[in-house]
RNA sequence: GGAGAAAUGGCAGAGUGGUCGAAUGCACUAGUCUUGAAAACUAGCGAGGGUCACACCUCCGGGGGUUCGAAUCCCUCUUUCUCCGCCA
């Protein structure tokens, strides 16, 4: 969530921002402040009566220890009305408080400068592209009658087991997704990024402390019986990982990488598109995270996306890269860069990474702070990316790599495999 | 799952009703000394709210209660440890 300083501080600046998100933030803004207003001069009032009955149990105490039970019972006497007041003035606050967070909670983060204005995926602005699109056979597939005809995937047989949704990877589909898994692990721990083993169930905090929670609460597969939630991408534990930290300056860059599945309800979803690997309840994907200084976060970004860029390099895929607009941003994003492999069998652009910069928007709610050089402590800048999301990398290699002779493997994934053909 | 013990600052660990946000040690930061480092010495050193800055308020696992007053007593939840059971 915003921190309450900012838009004290900047309340203009950041109604307008919010307007590329076609928002009108004023009346919650608004709202925000006056609720700020009246927290604070009810802590206030509230301080004061405690300060108060502190003074008076203090000389009640001395007066008890020098023997005058008289006196000290005169003064117990006045601390009835403080603590009736006390306790009408702390629910009061409670109150407030809660209504205050509550209205926190529903404002979304501010856009980006570079953020272009819009509503849908339409608007978003391409600011990168690369790779060759390959000429294929008319008779060329799409992945879901590939995954077929080859016996790779099994999307019937997971239907049985669990529901749609949830395919079952086999023999040589299977070993493939090991080999990607492996692959982008590889790729970057060498980029510096340290591998995490992570709970794949967090707890409600979590949820809250990333923004799955409260507002994306359907999307998430919950389990009641122990209240914990099926962890929709690993950015949740390994941003979670920081909650209530207070990390140092040099303990920056924080860089980790994670495989992790991730389960999303996709309540909502339907149609063409979602056919095949396009969207999945489970699907794998190994993400990075960061931590960054203020001052390096977007530095930070530019890094993460030049990383992404030399992984679907090595593996040959055409790709672009697109600035997403406010309407299309996430809640949470400040700025968000979604890379999409180009698949020809489906004659569309397929999203695989989403690498985004949250600022402090992740960072407050998760009280994840530093020590600045005059030891003063600051909220941190949170960023992620996927690098990268399993599906549909897949699915752009099957339908890309595809000939007569069977799908072709990428060379980088040769040694990863133990074989170059799926046929 | 059953029985018992425990939860205090970055860590260790005192504190069982009042002057305790909390001794002490370690770690950390700055300074003195040193060519530099170490050692030694000196000082500082939890978080949040509030204030121009102070004052002041809150926090001793979470929540609730008793009391004029709670880290300390009571209830409850959670977690950890030990023993037993089960088990990849």
């Amino acid at each position: 969530m915003l921190q309450l300083q900012a838009i004290r501080d900047r309340k203009d600046e950041i109604i307008k921002a919010l307007k590329k998100r076609n928002i009108d933030a004023a009346p919650l803004v608004q709202n925000v402040l006056e609720l700020d207003e009246k927290r604070r001069s009810t802590q206030t009032k509230l301080d004061n009566t405690l300060a108060e009955a502190n003074k008076l149990s203090k000389e009640i105490g001395l007066f008890f220890k020098a023997g005058k039970a008289q006196e000290a019972n005169v003064l117990k006497e006045k601390t009835g009305t403080l603590k009736e007041d006390s306790k009408r003035l702390g629910d009061d606050l409670n109150t407030v408080a809660d209504e205050l967070q509550a209205i926190l909670y529903q404002i979304p983060n501010v856009p980006h400068q570079s953020v272009p204005a819009g509503n849908t995926d339409e608007d978003n602005e391409e600011v990168f592209k690369e790779g060759e699109i390959p000429t294929l056979n008319t008779d060329a597939l799409p992945h879901w009658d590939l995954a077929k005809k080859y016996d790779i995937i099994d999307f019937e047989l997971g239907v049985k087991i669990t529901g749609a949704g949830f395919p079952v990877y086999k023999g040589k589909g299977a070993r493939l997704q090991r080999a990607l898994i492996s692959y982008f692990l590889d790729k970057n721990t060498e980029a510096g990024y340290t591998e995490m083993q992570v709970p794949h169930l967090v707890n409600e905090a979590s949820g809250f402390g990333t923004g799955q929670l409260p507002d994306k609460e359907g999307q998430m597969y919950h389990v009641g019986e122990d209240d914990l939630y099926l962890i929709p991408t690993a950015e949740v534990p390994v941003t979670n990982l920081f909650r209530d930290e207070i990390l140092s300056e040099k303990d920056f860059p924080v860089c980790y990488t994670a495989y992790t599945p991730c389960f999303r309800r996709e309540a909502g979803s339907y149609g063409a598109h979602v056919r095949g690997l396009n969207r999945l309840h489970q699907f794998d994907k190994v993400e990075i995270v960061r931590v960054e200084h203020p001052e390096n976060s977007y530095k930070a970004l530019d890094g993460m996306v030049e990383h992404v860029k030399t992984i679907l390099r090595e593996l040959k895929l055409p790709y672009r890269i697109l600035r997403l607009c406010g309407g299309d941003l996430g809640f949470t994003a400040a700025l968000t860069y979604d890379f999409e492999v180009f698949s020809t069998a489906q004659d569309r652009w397929l999203e695989i990474s989403s690498v985004s910069n949250f600022e402090t928007y992740q960072a407050n709610r998760l009280k994840l702070r530093y020590k600045d050089e005059n030891g003063k402590n600051q909220v941190a800048h949170t960023l992620n990316g996927s690098a990268l999301a399993l599906p549909r990398v897949l699915a752009g290699i099957l339908e890309n790599y595809q000939t007569k002779e069977g799908i072709q493997i990428p060379e980088v994934l040769v040694p990863y495999c133990g074989f170059d053909k799926i046929d």
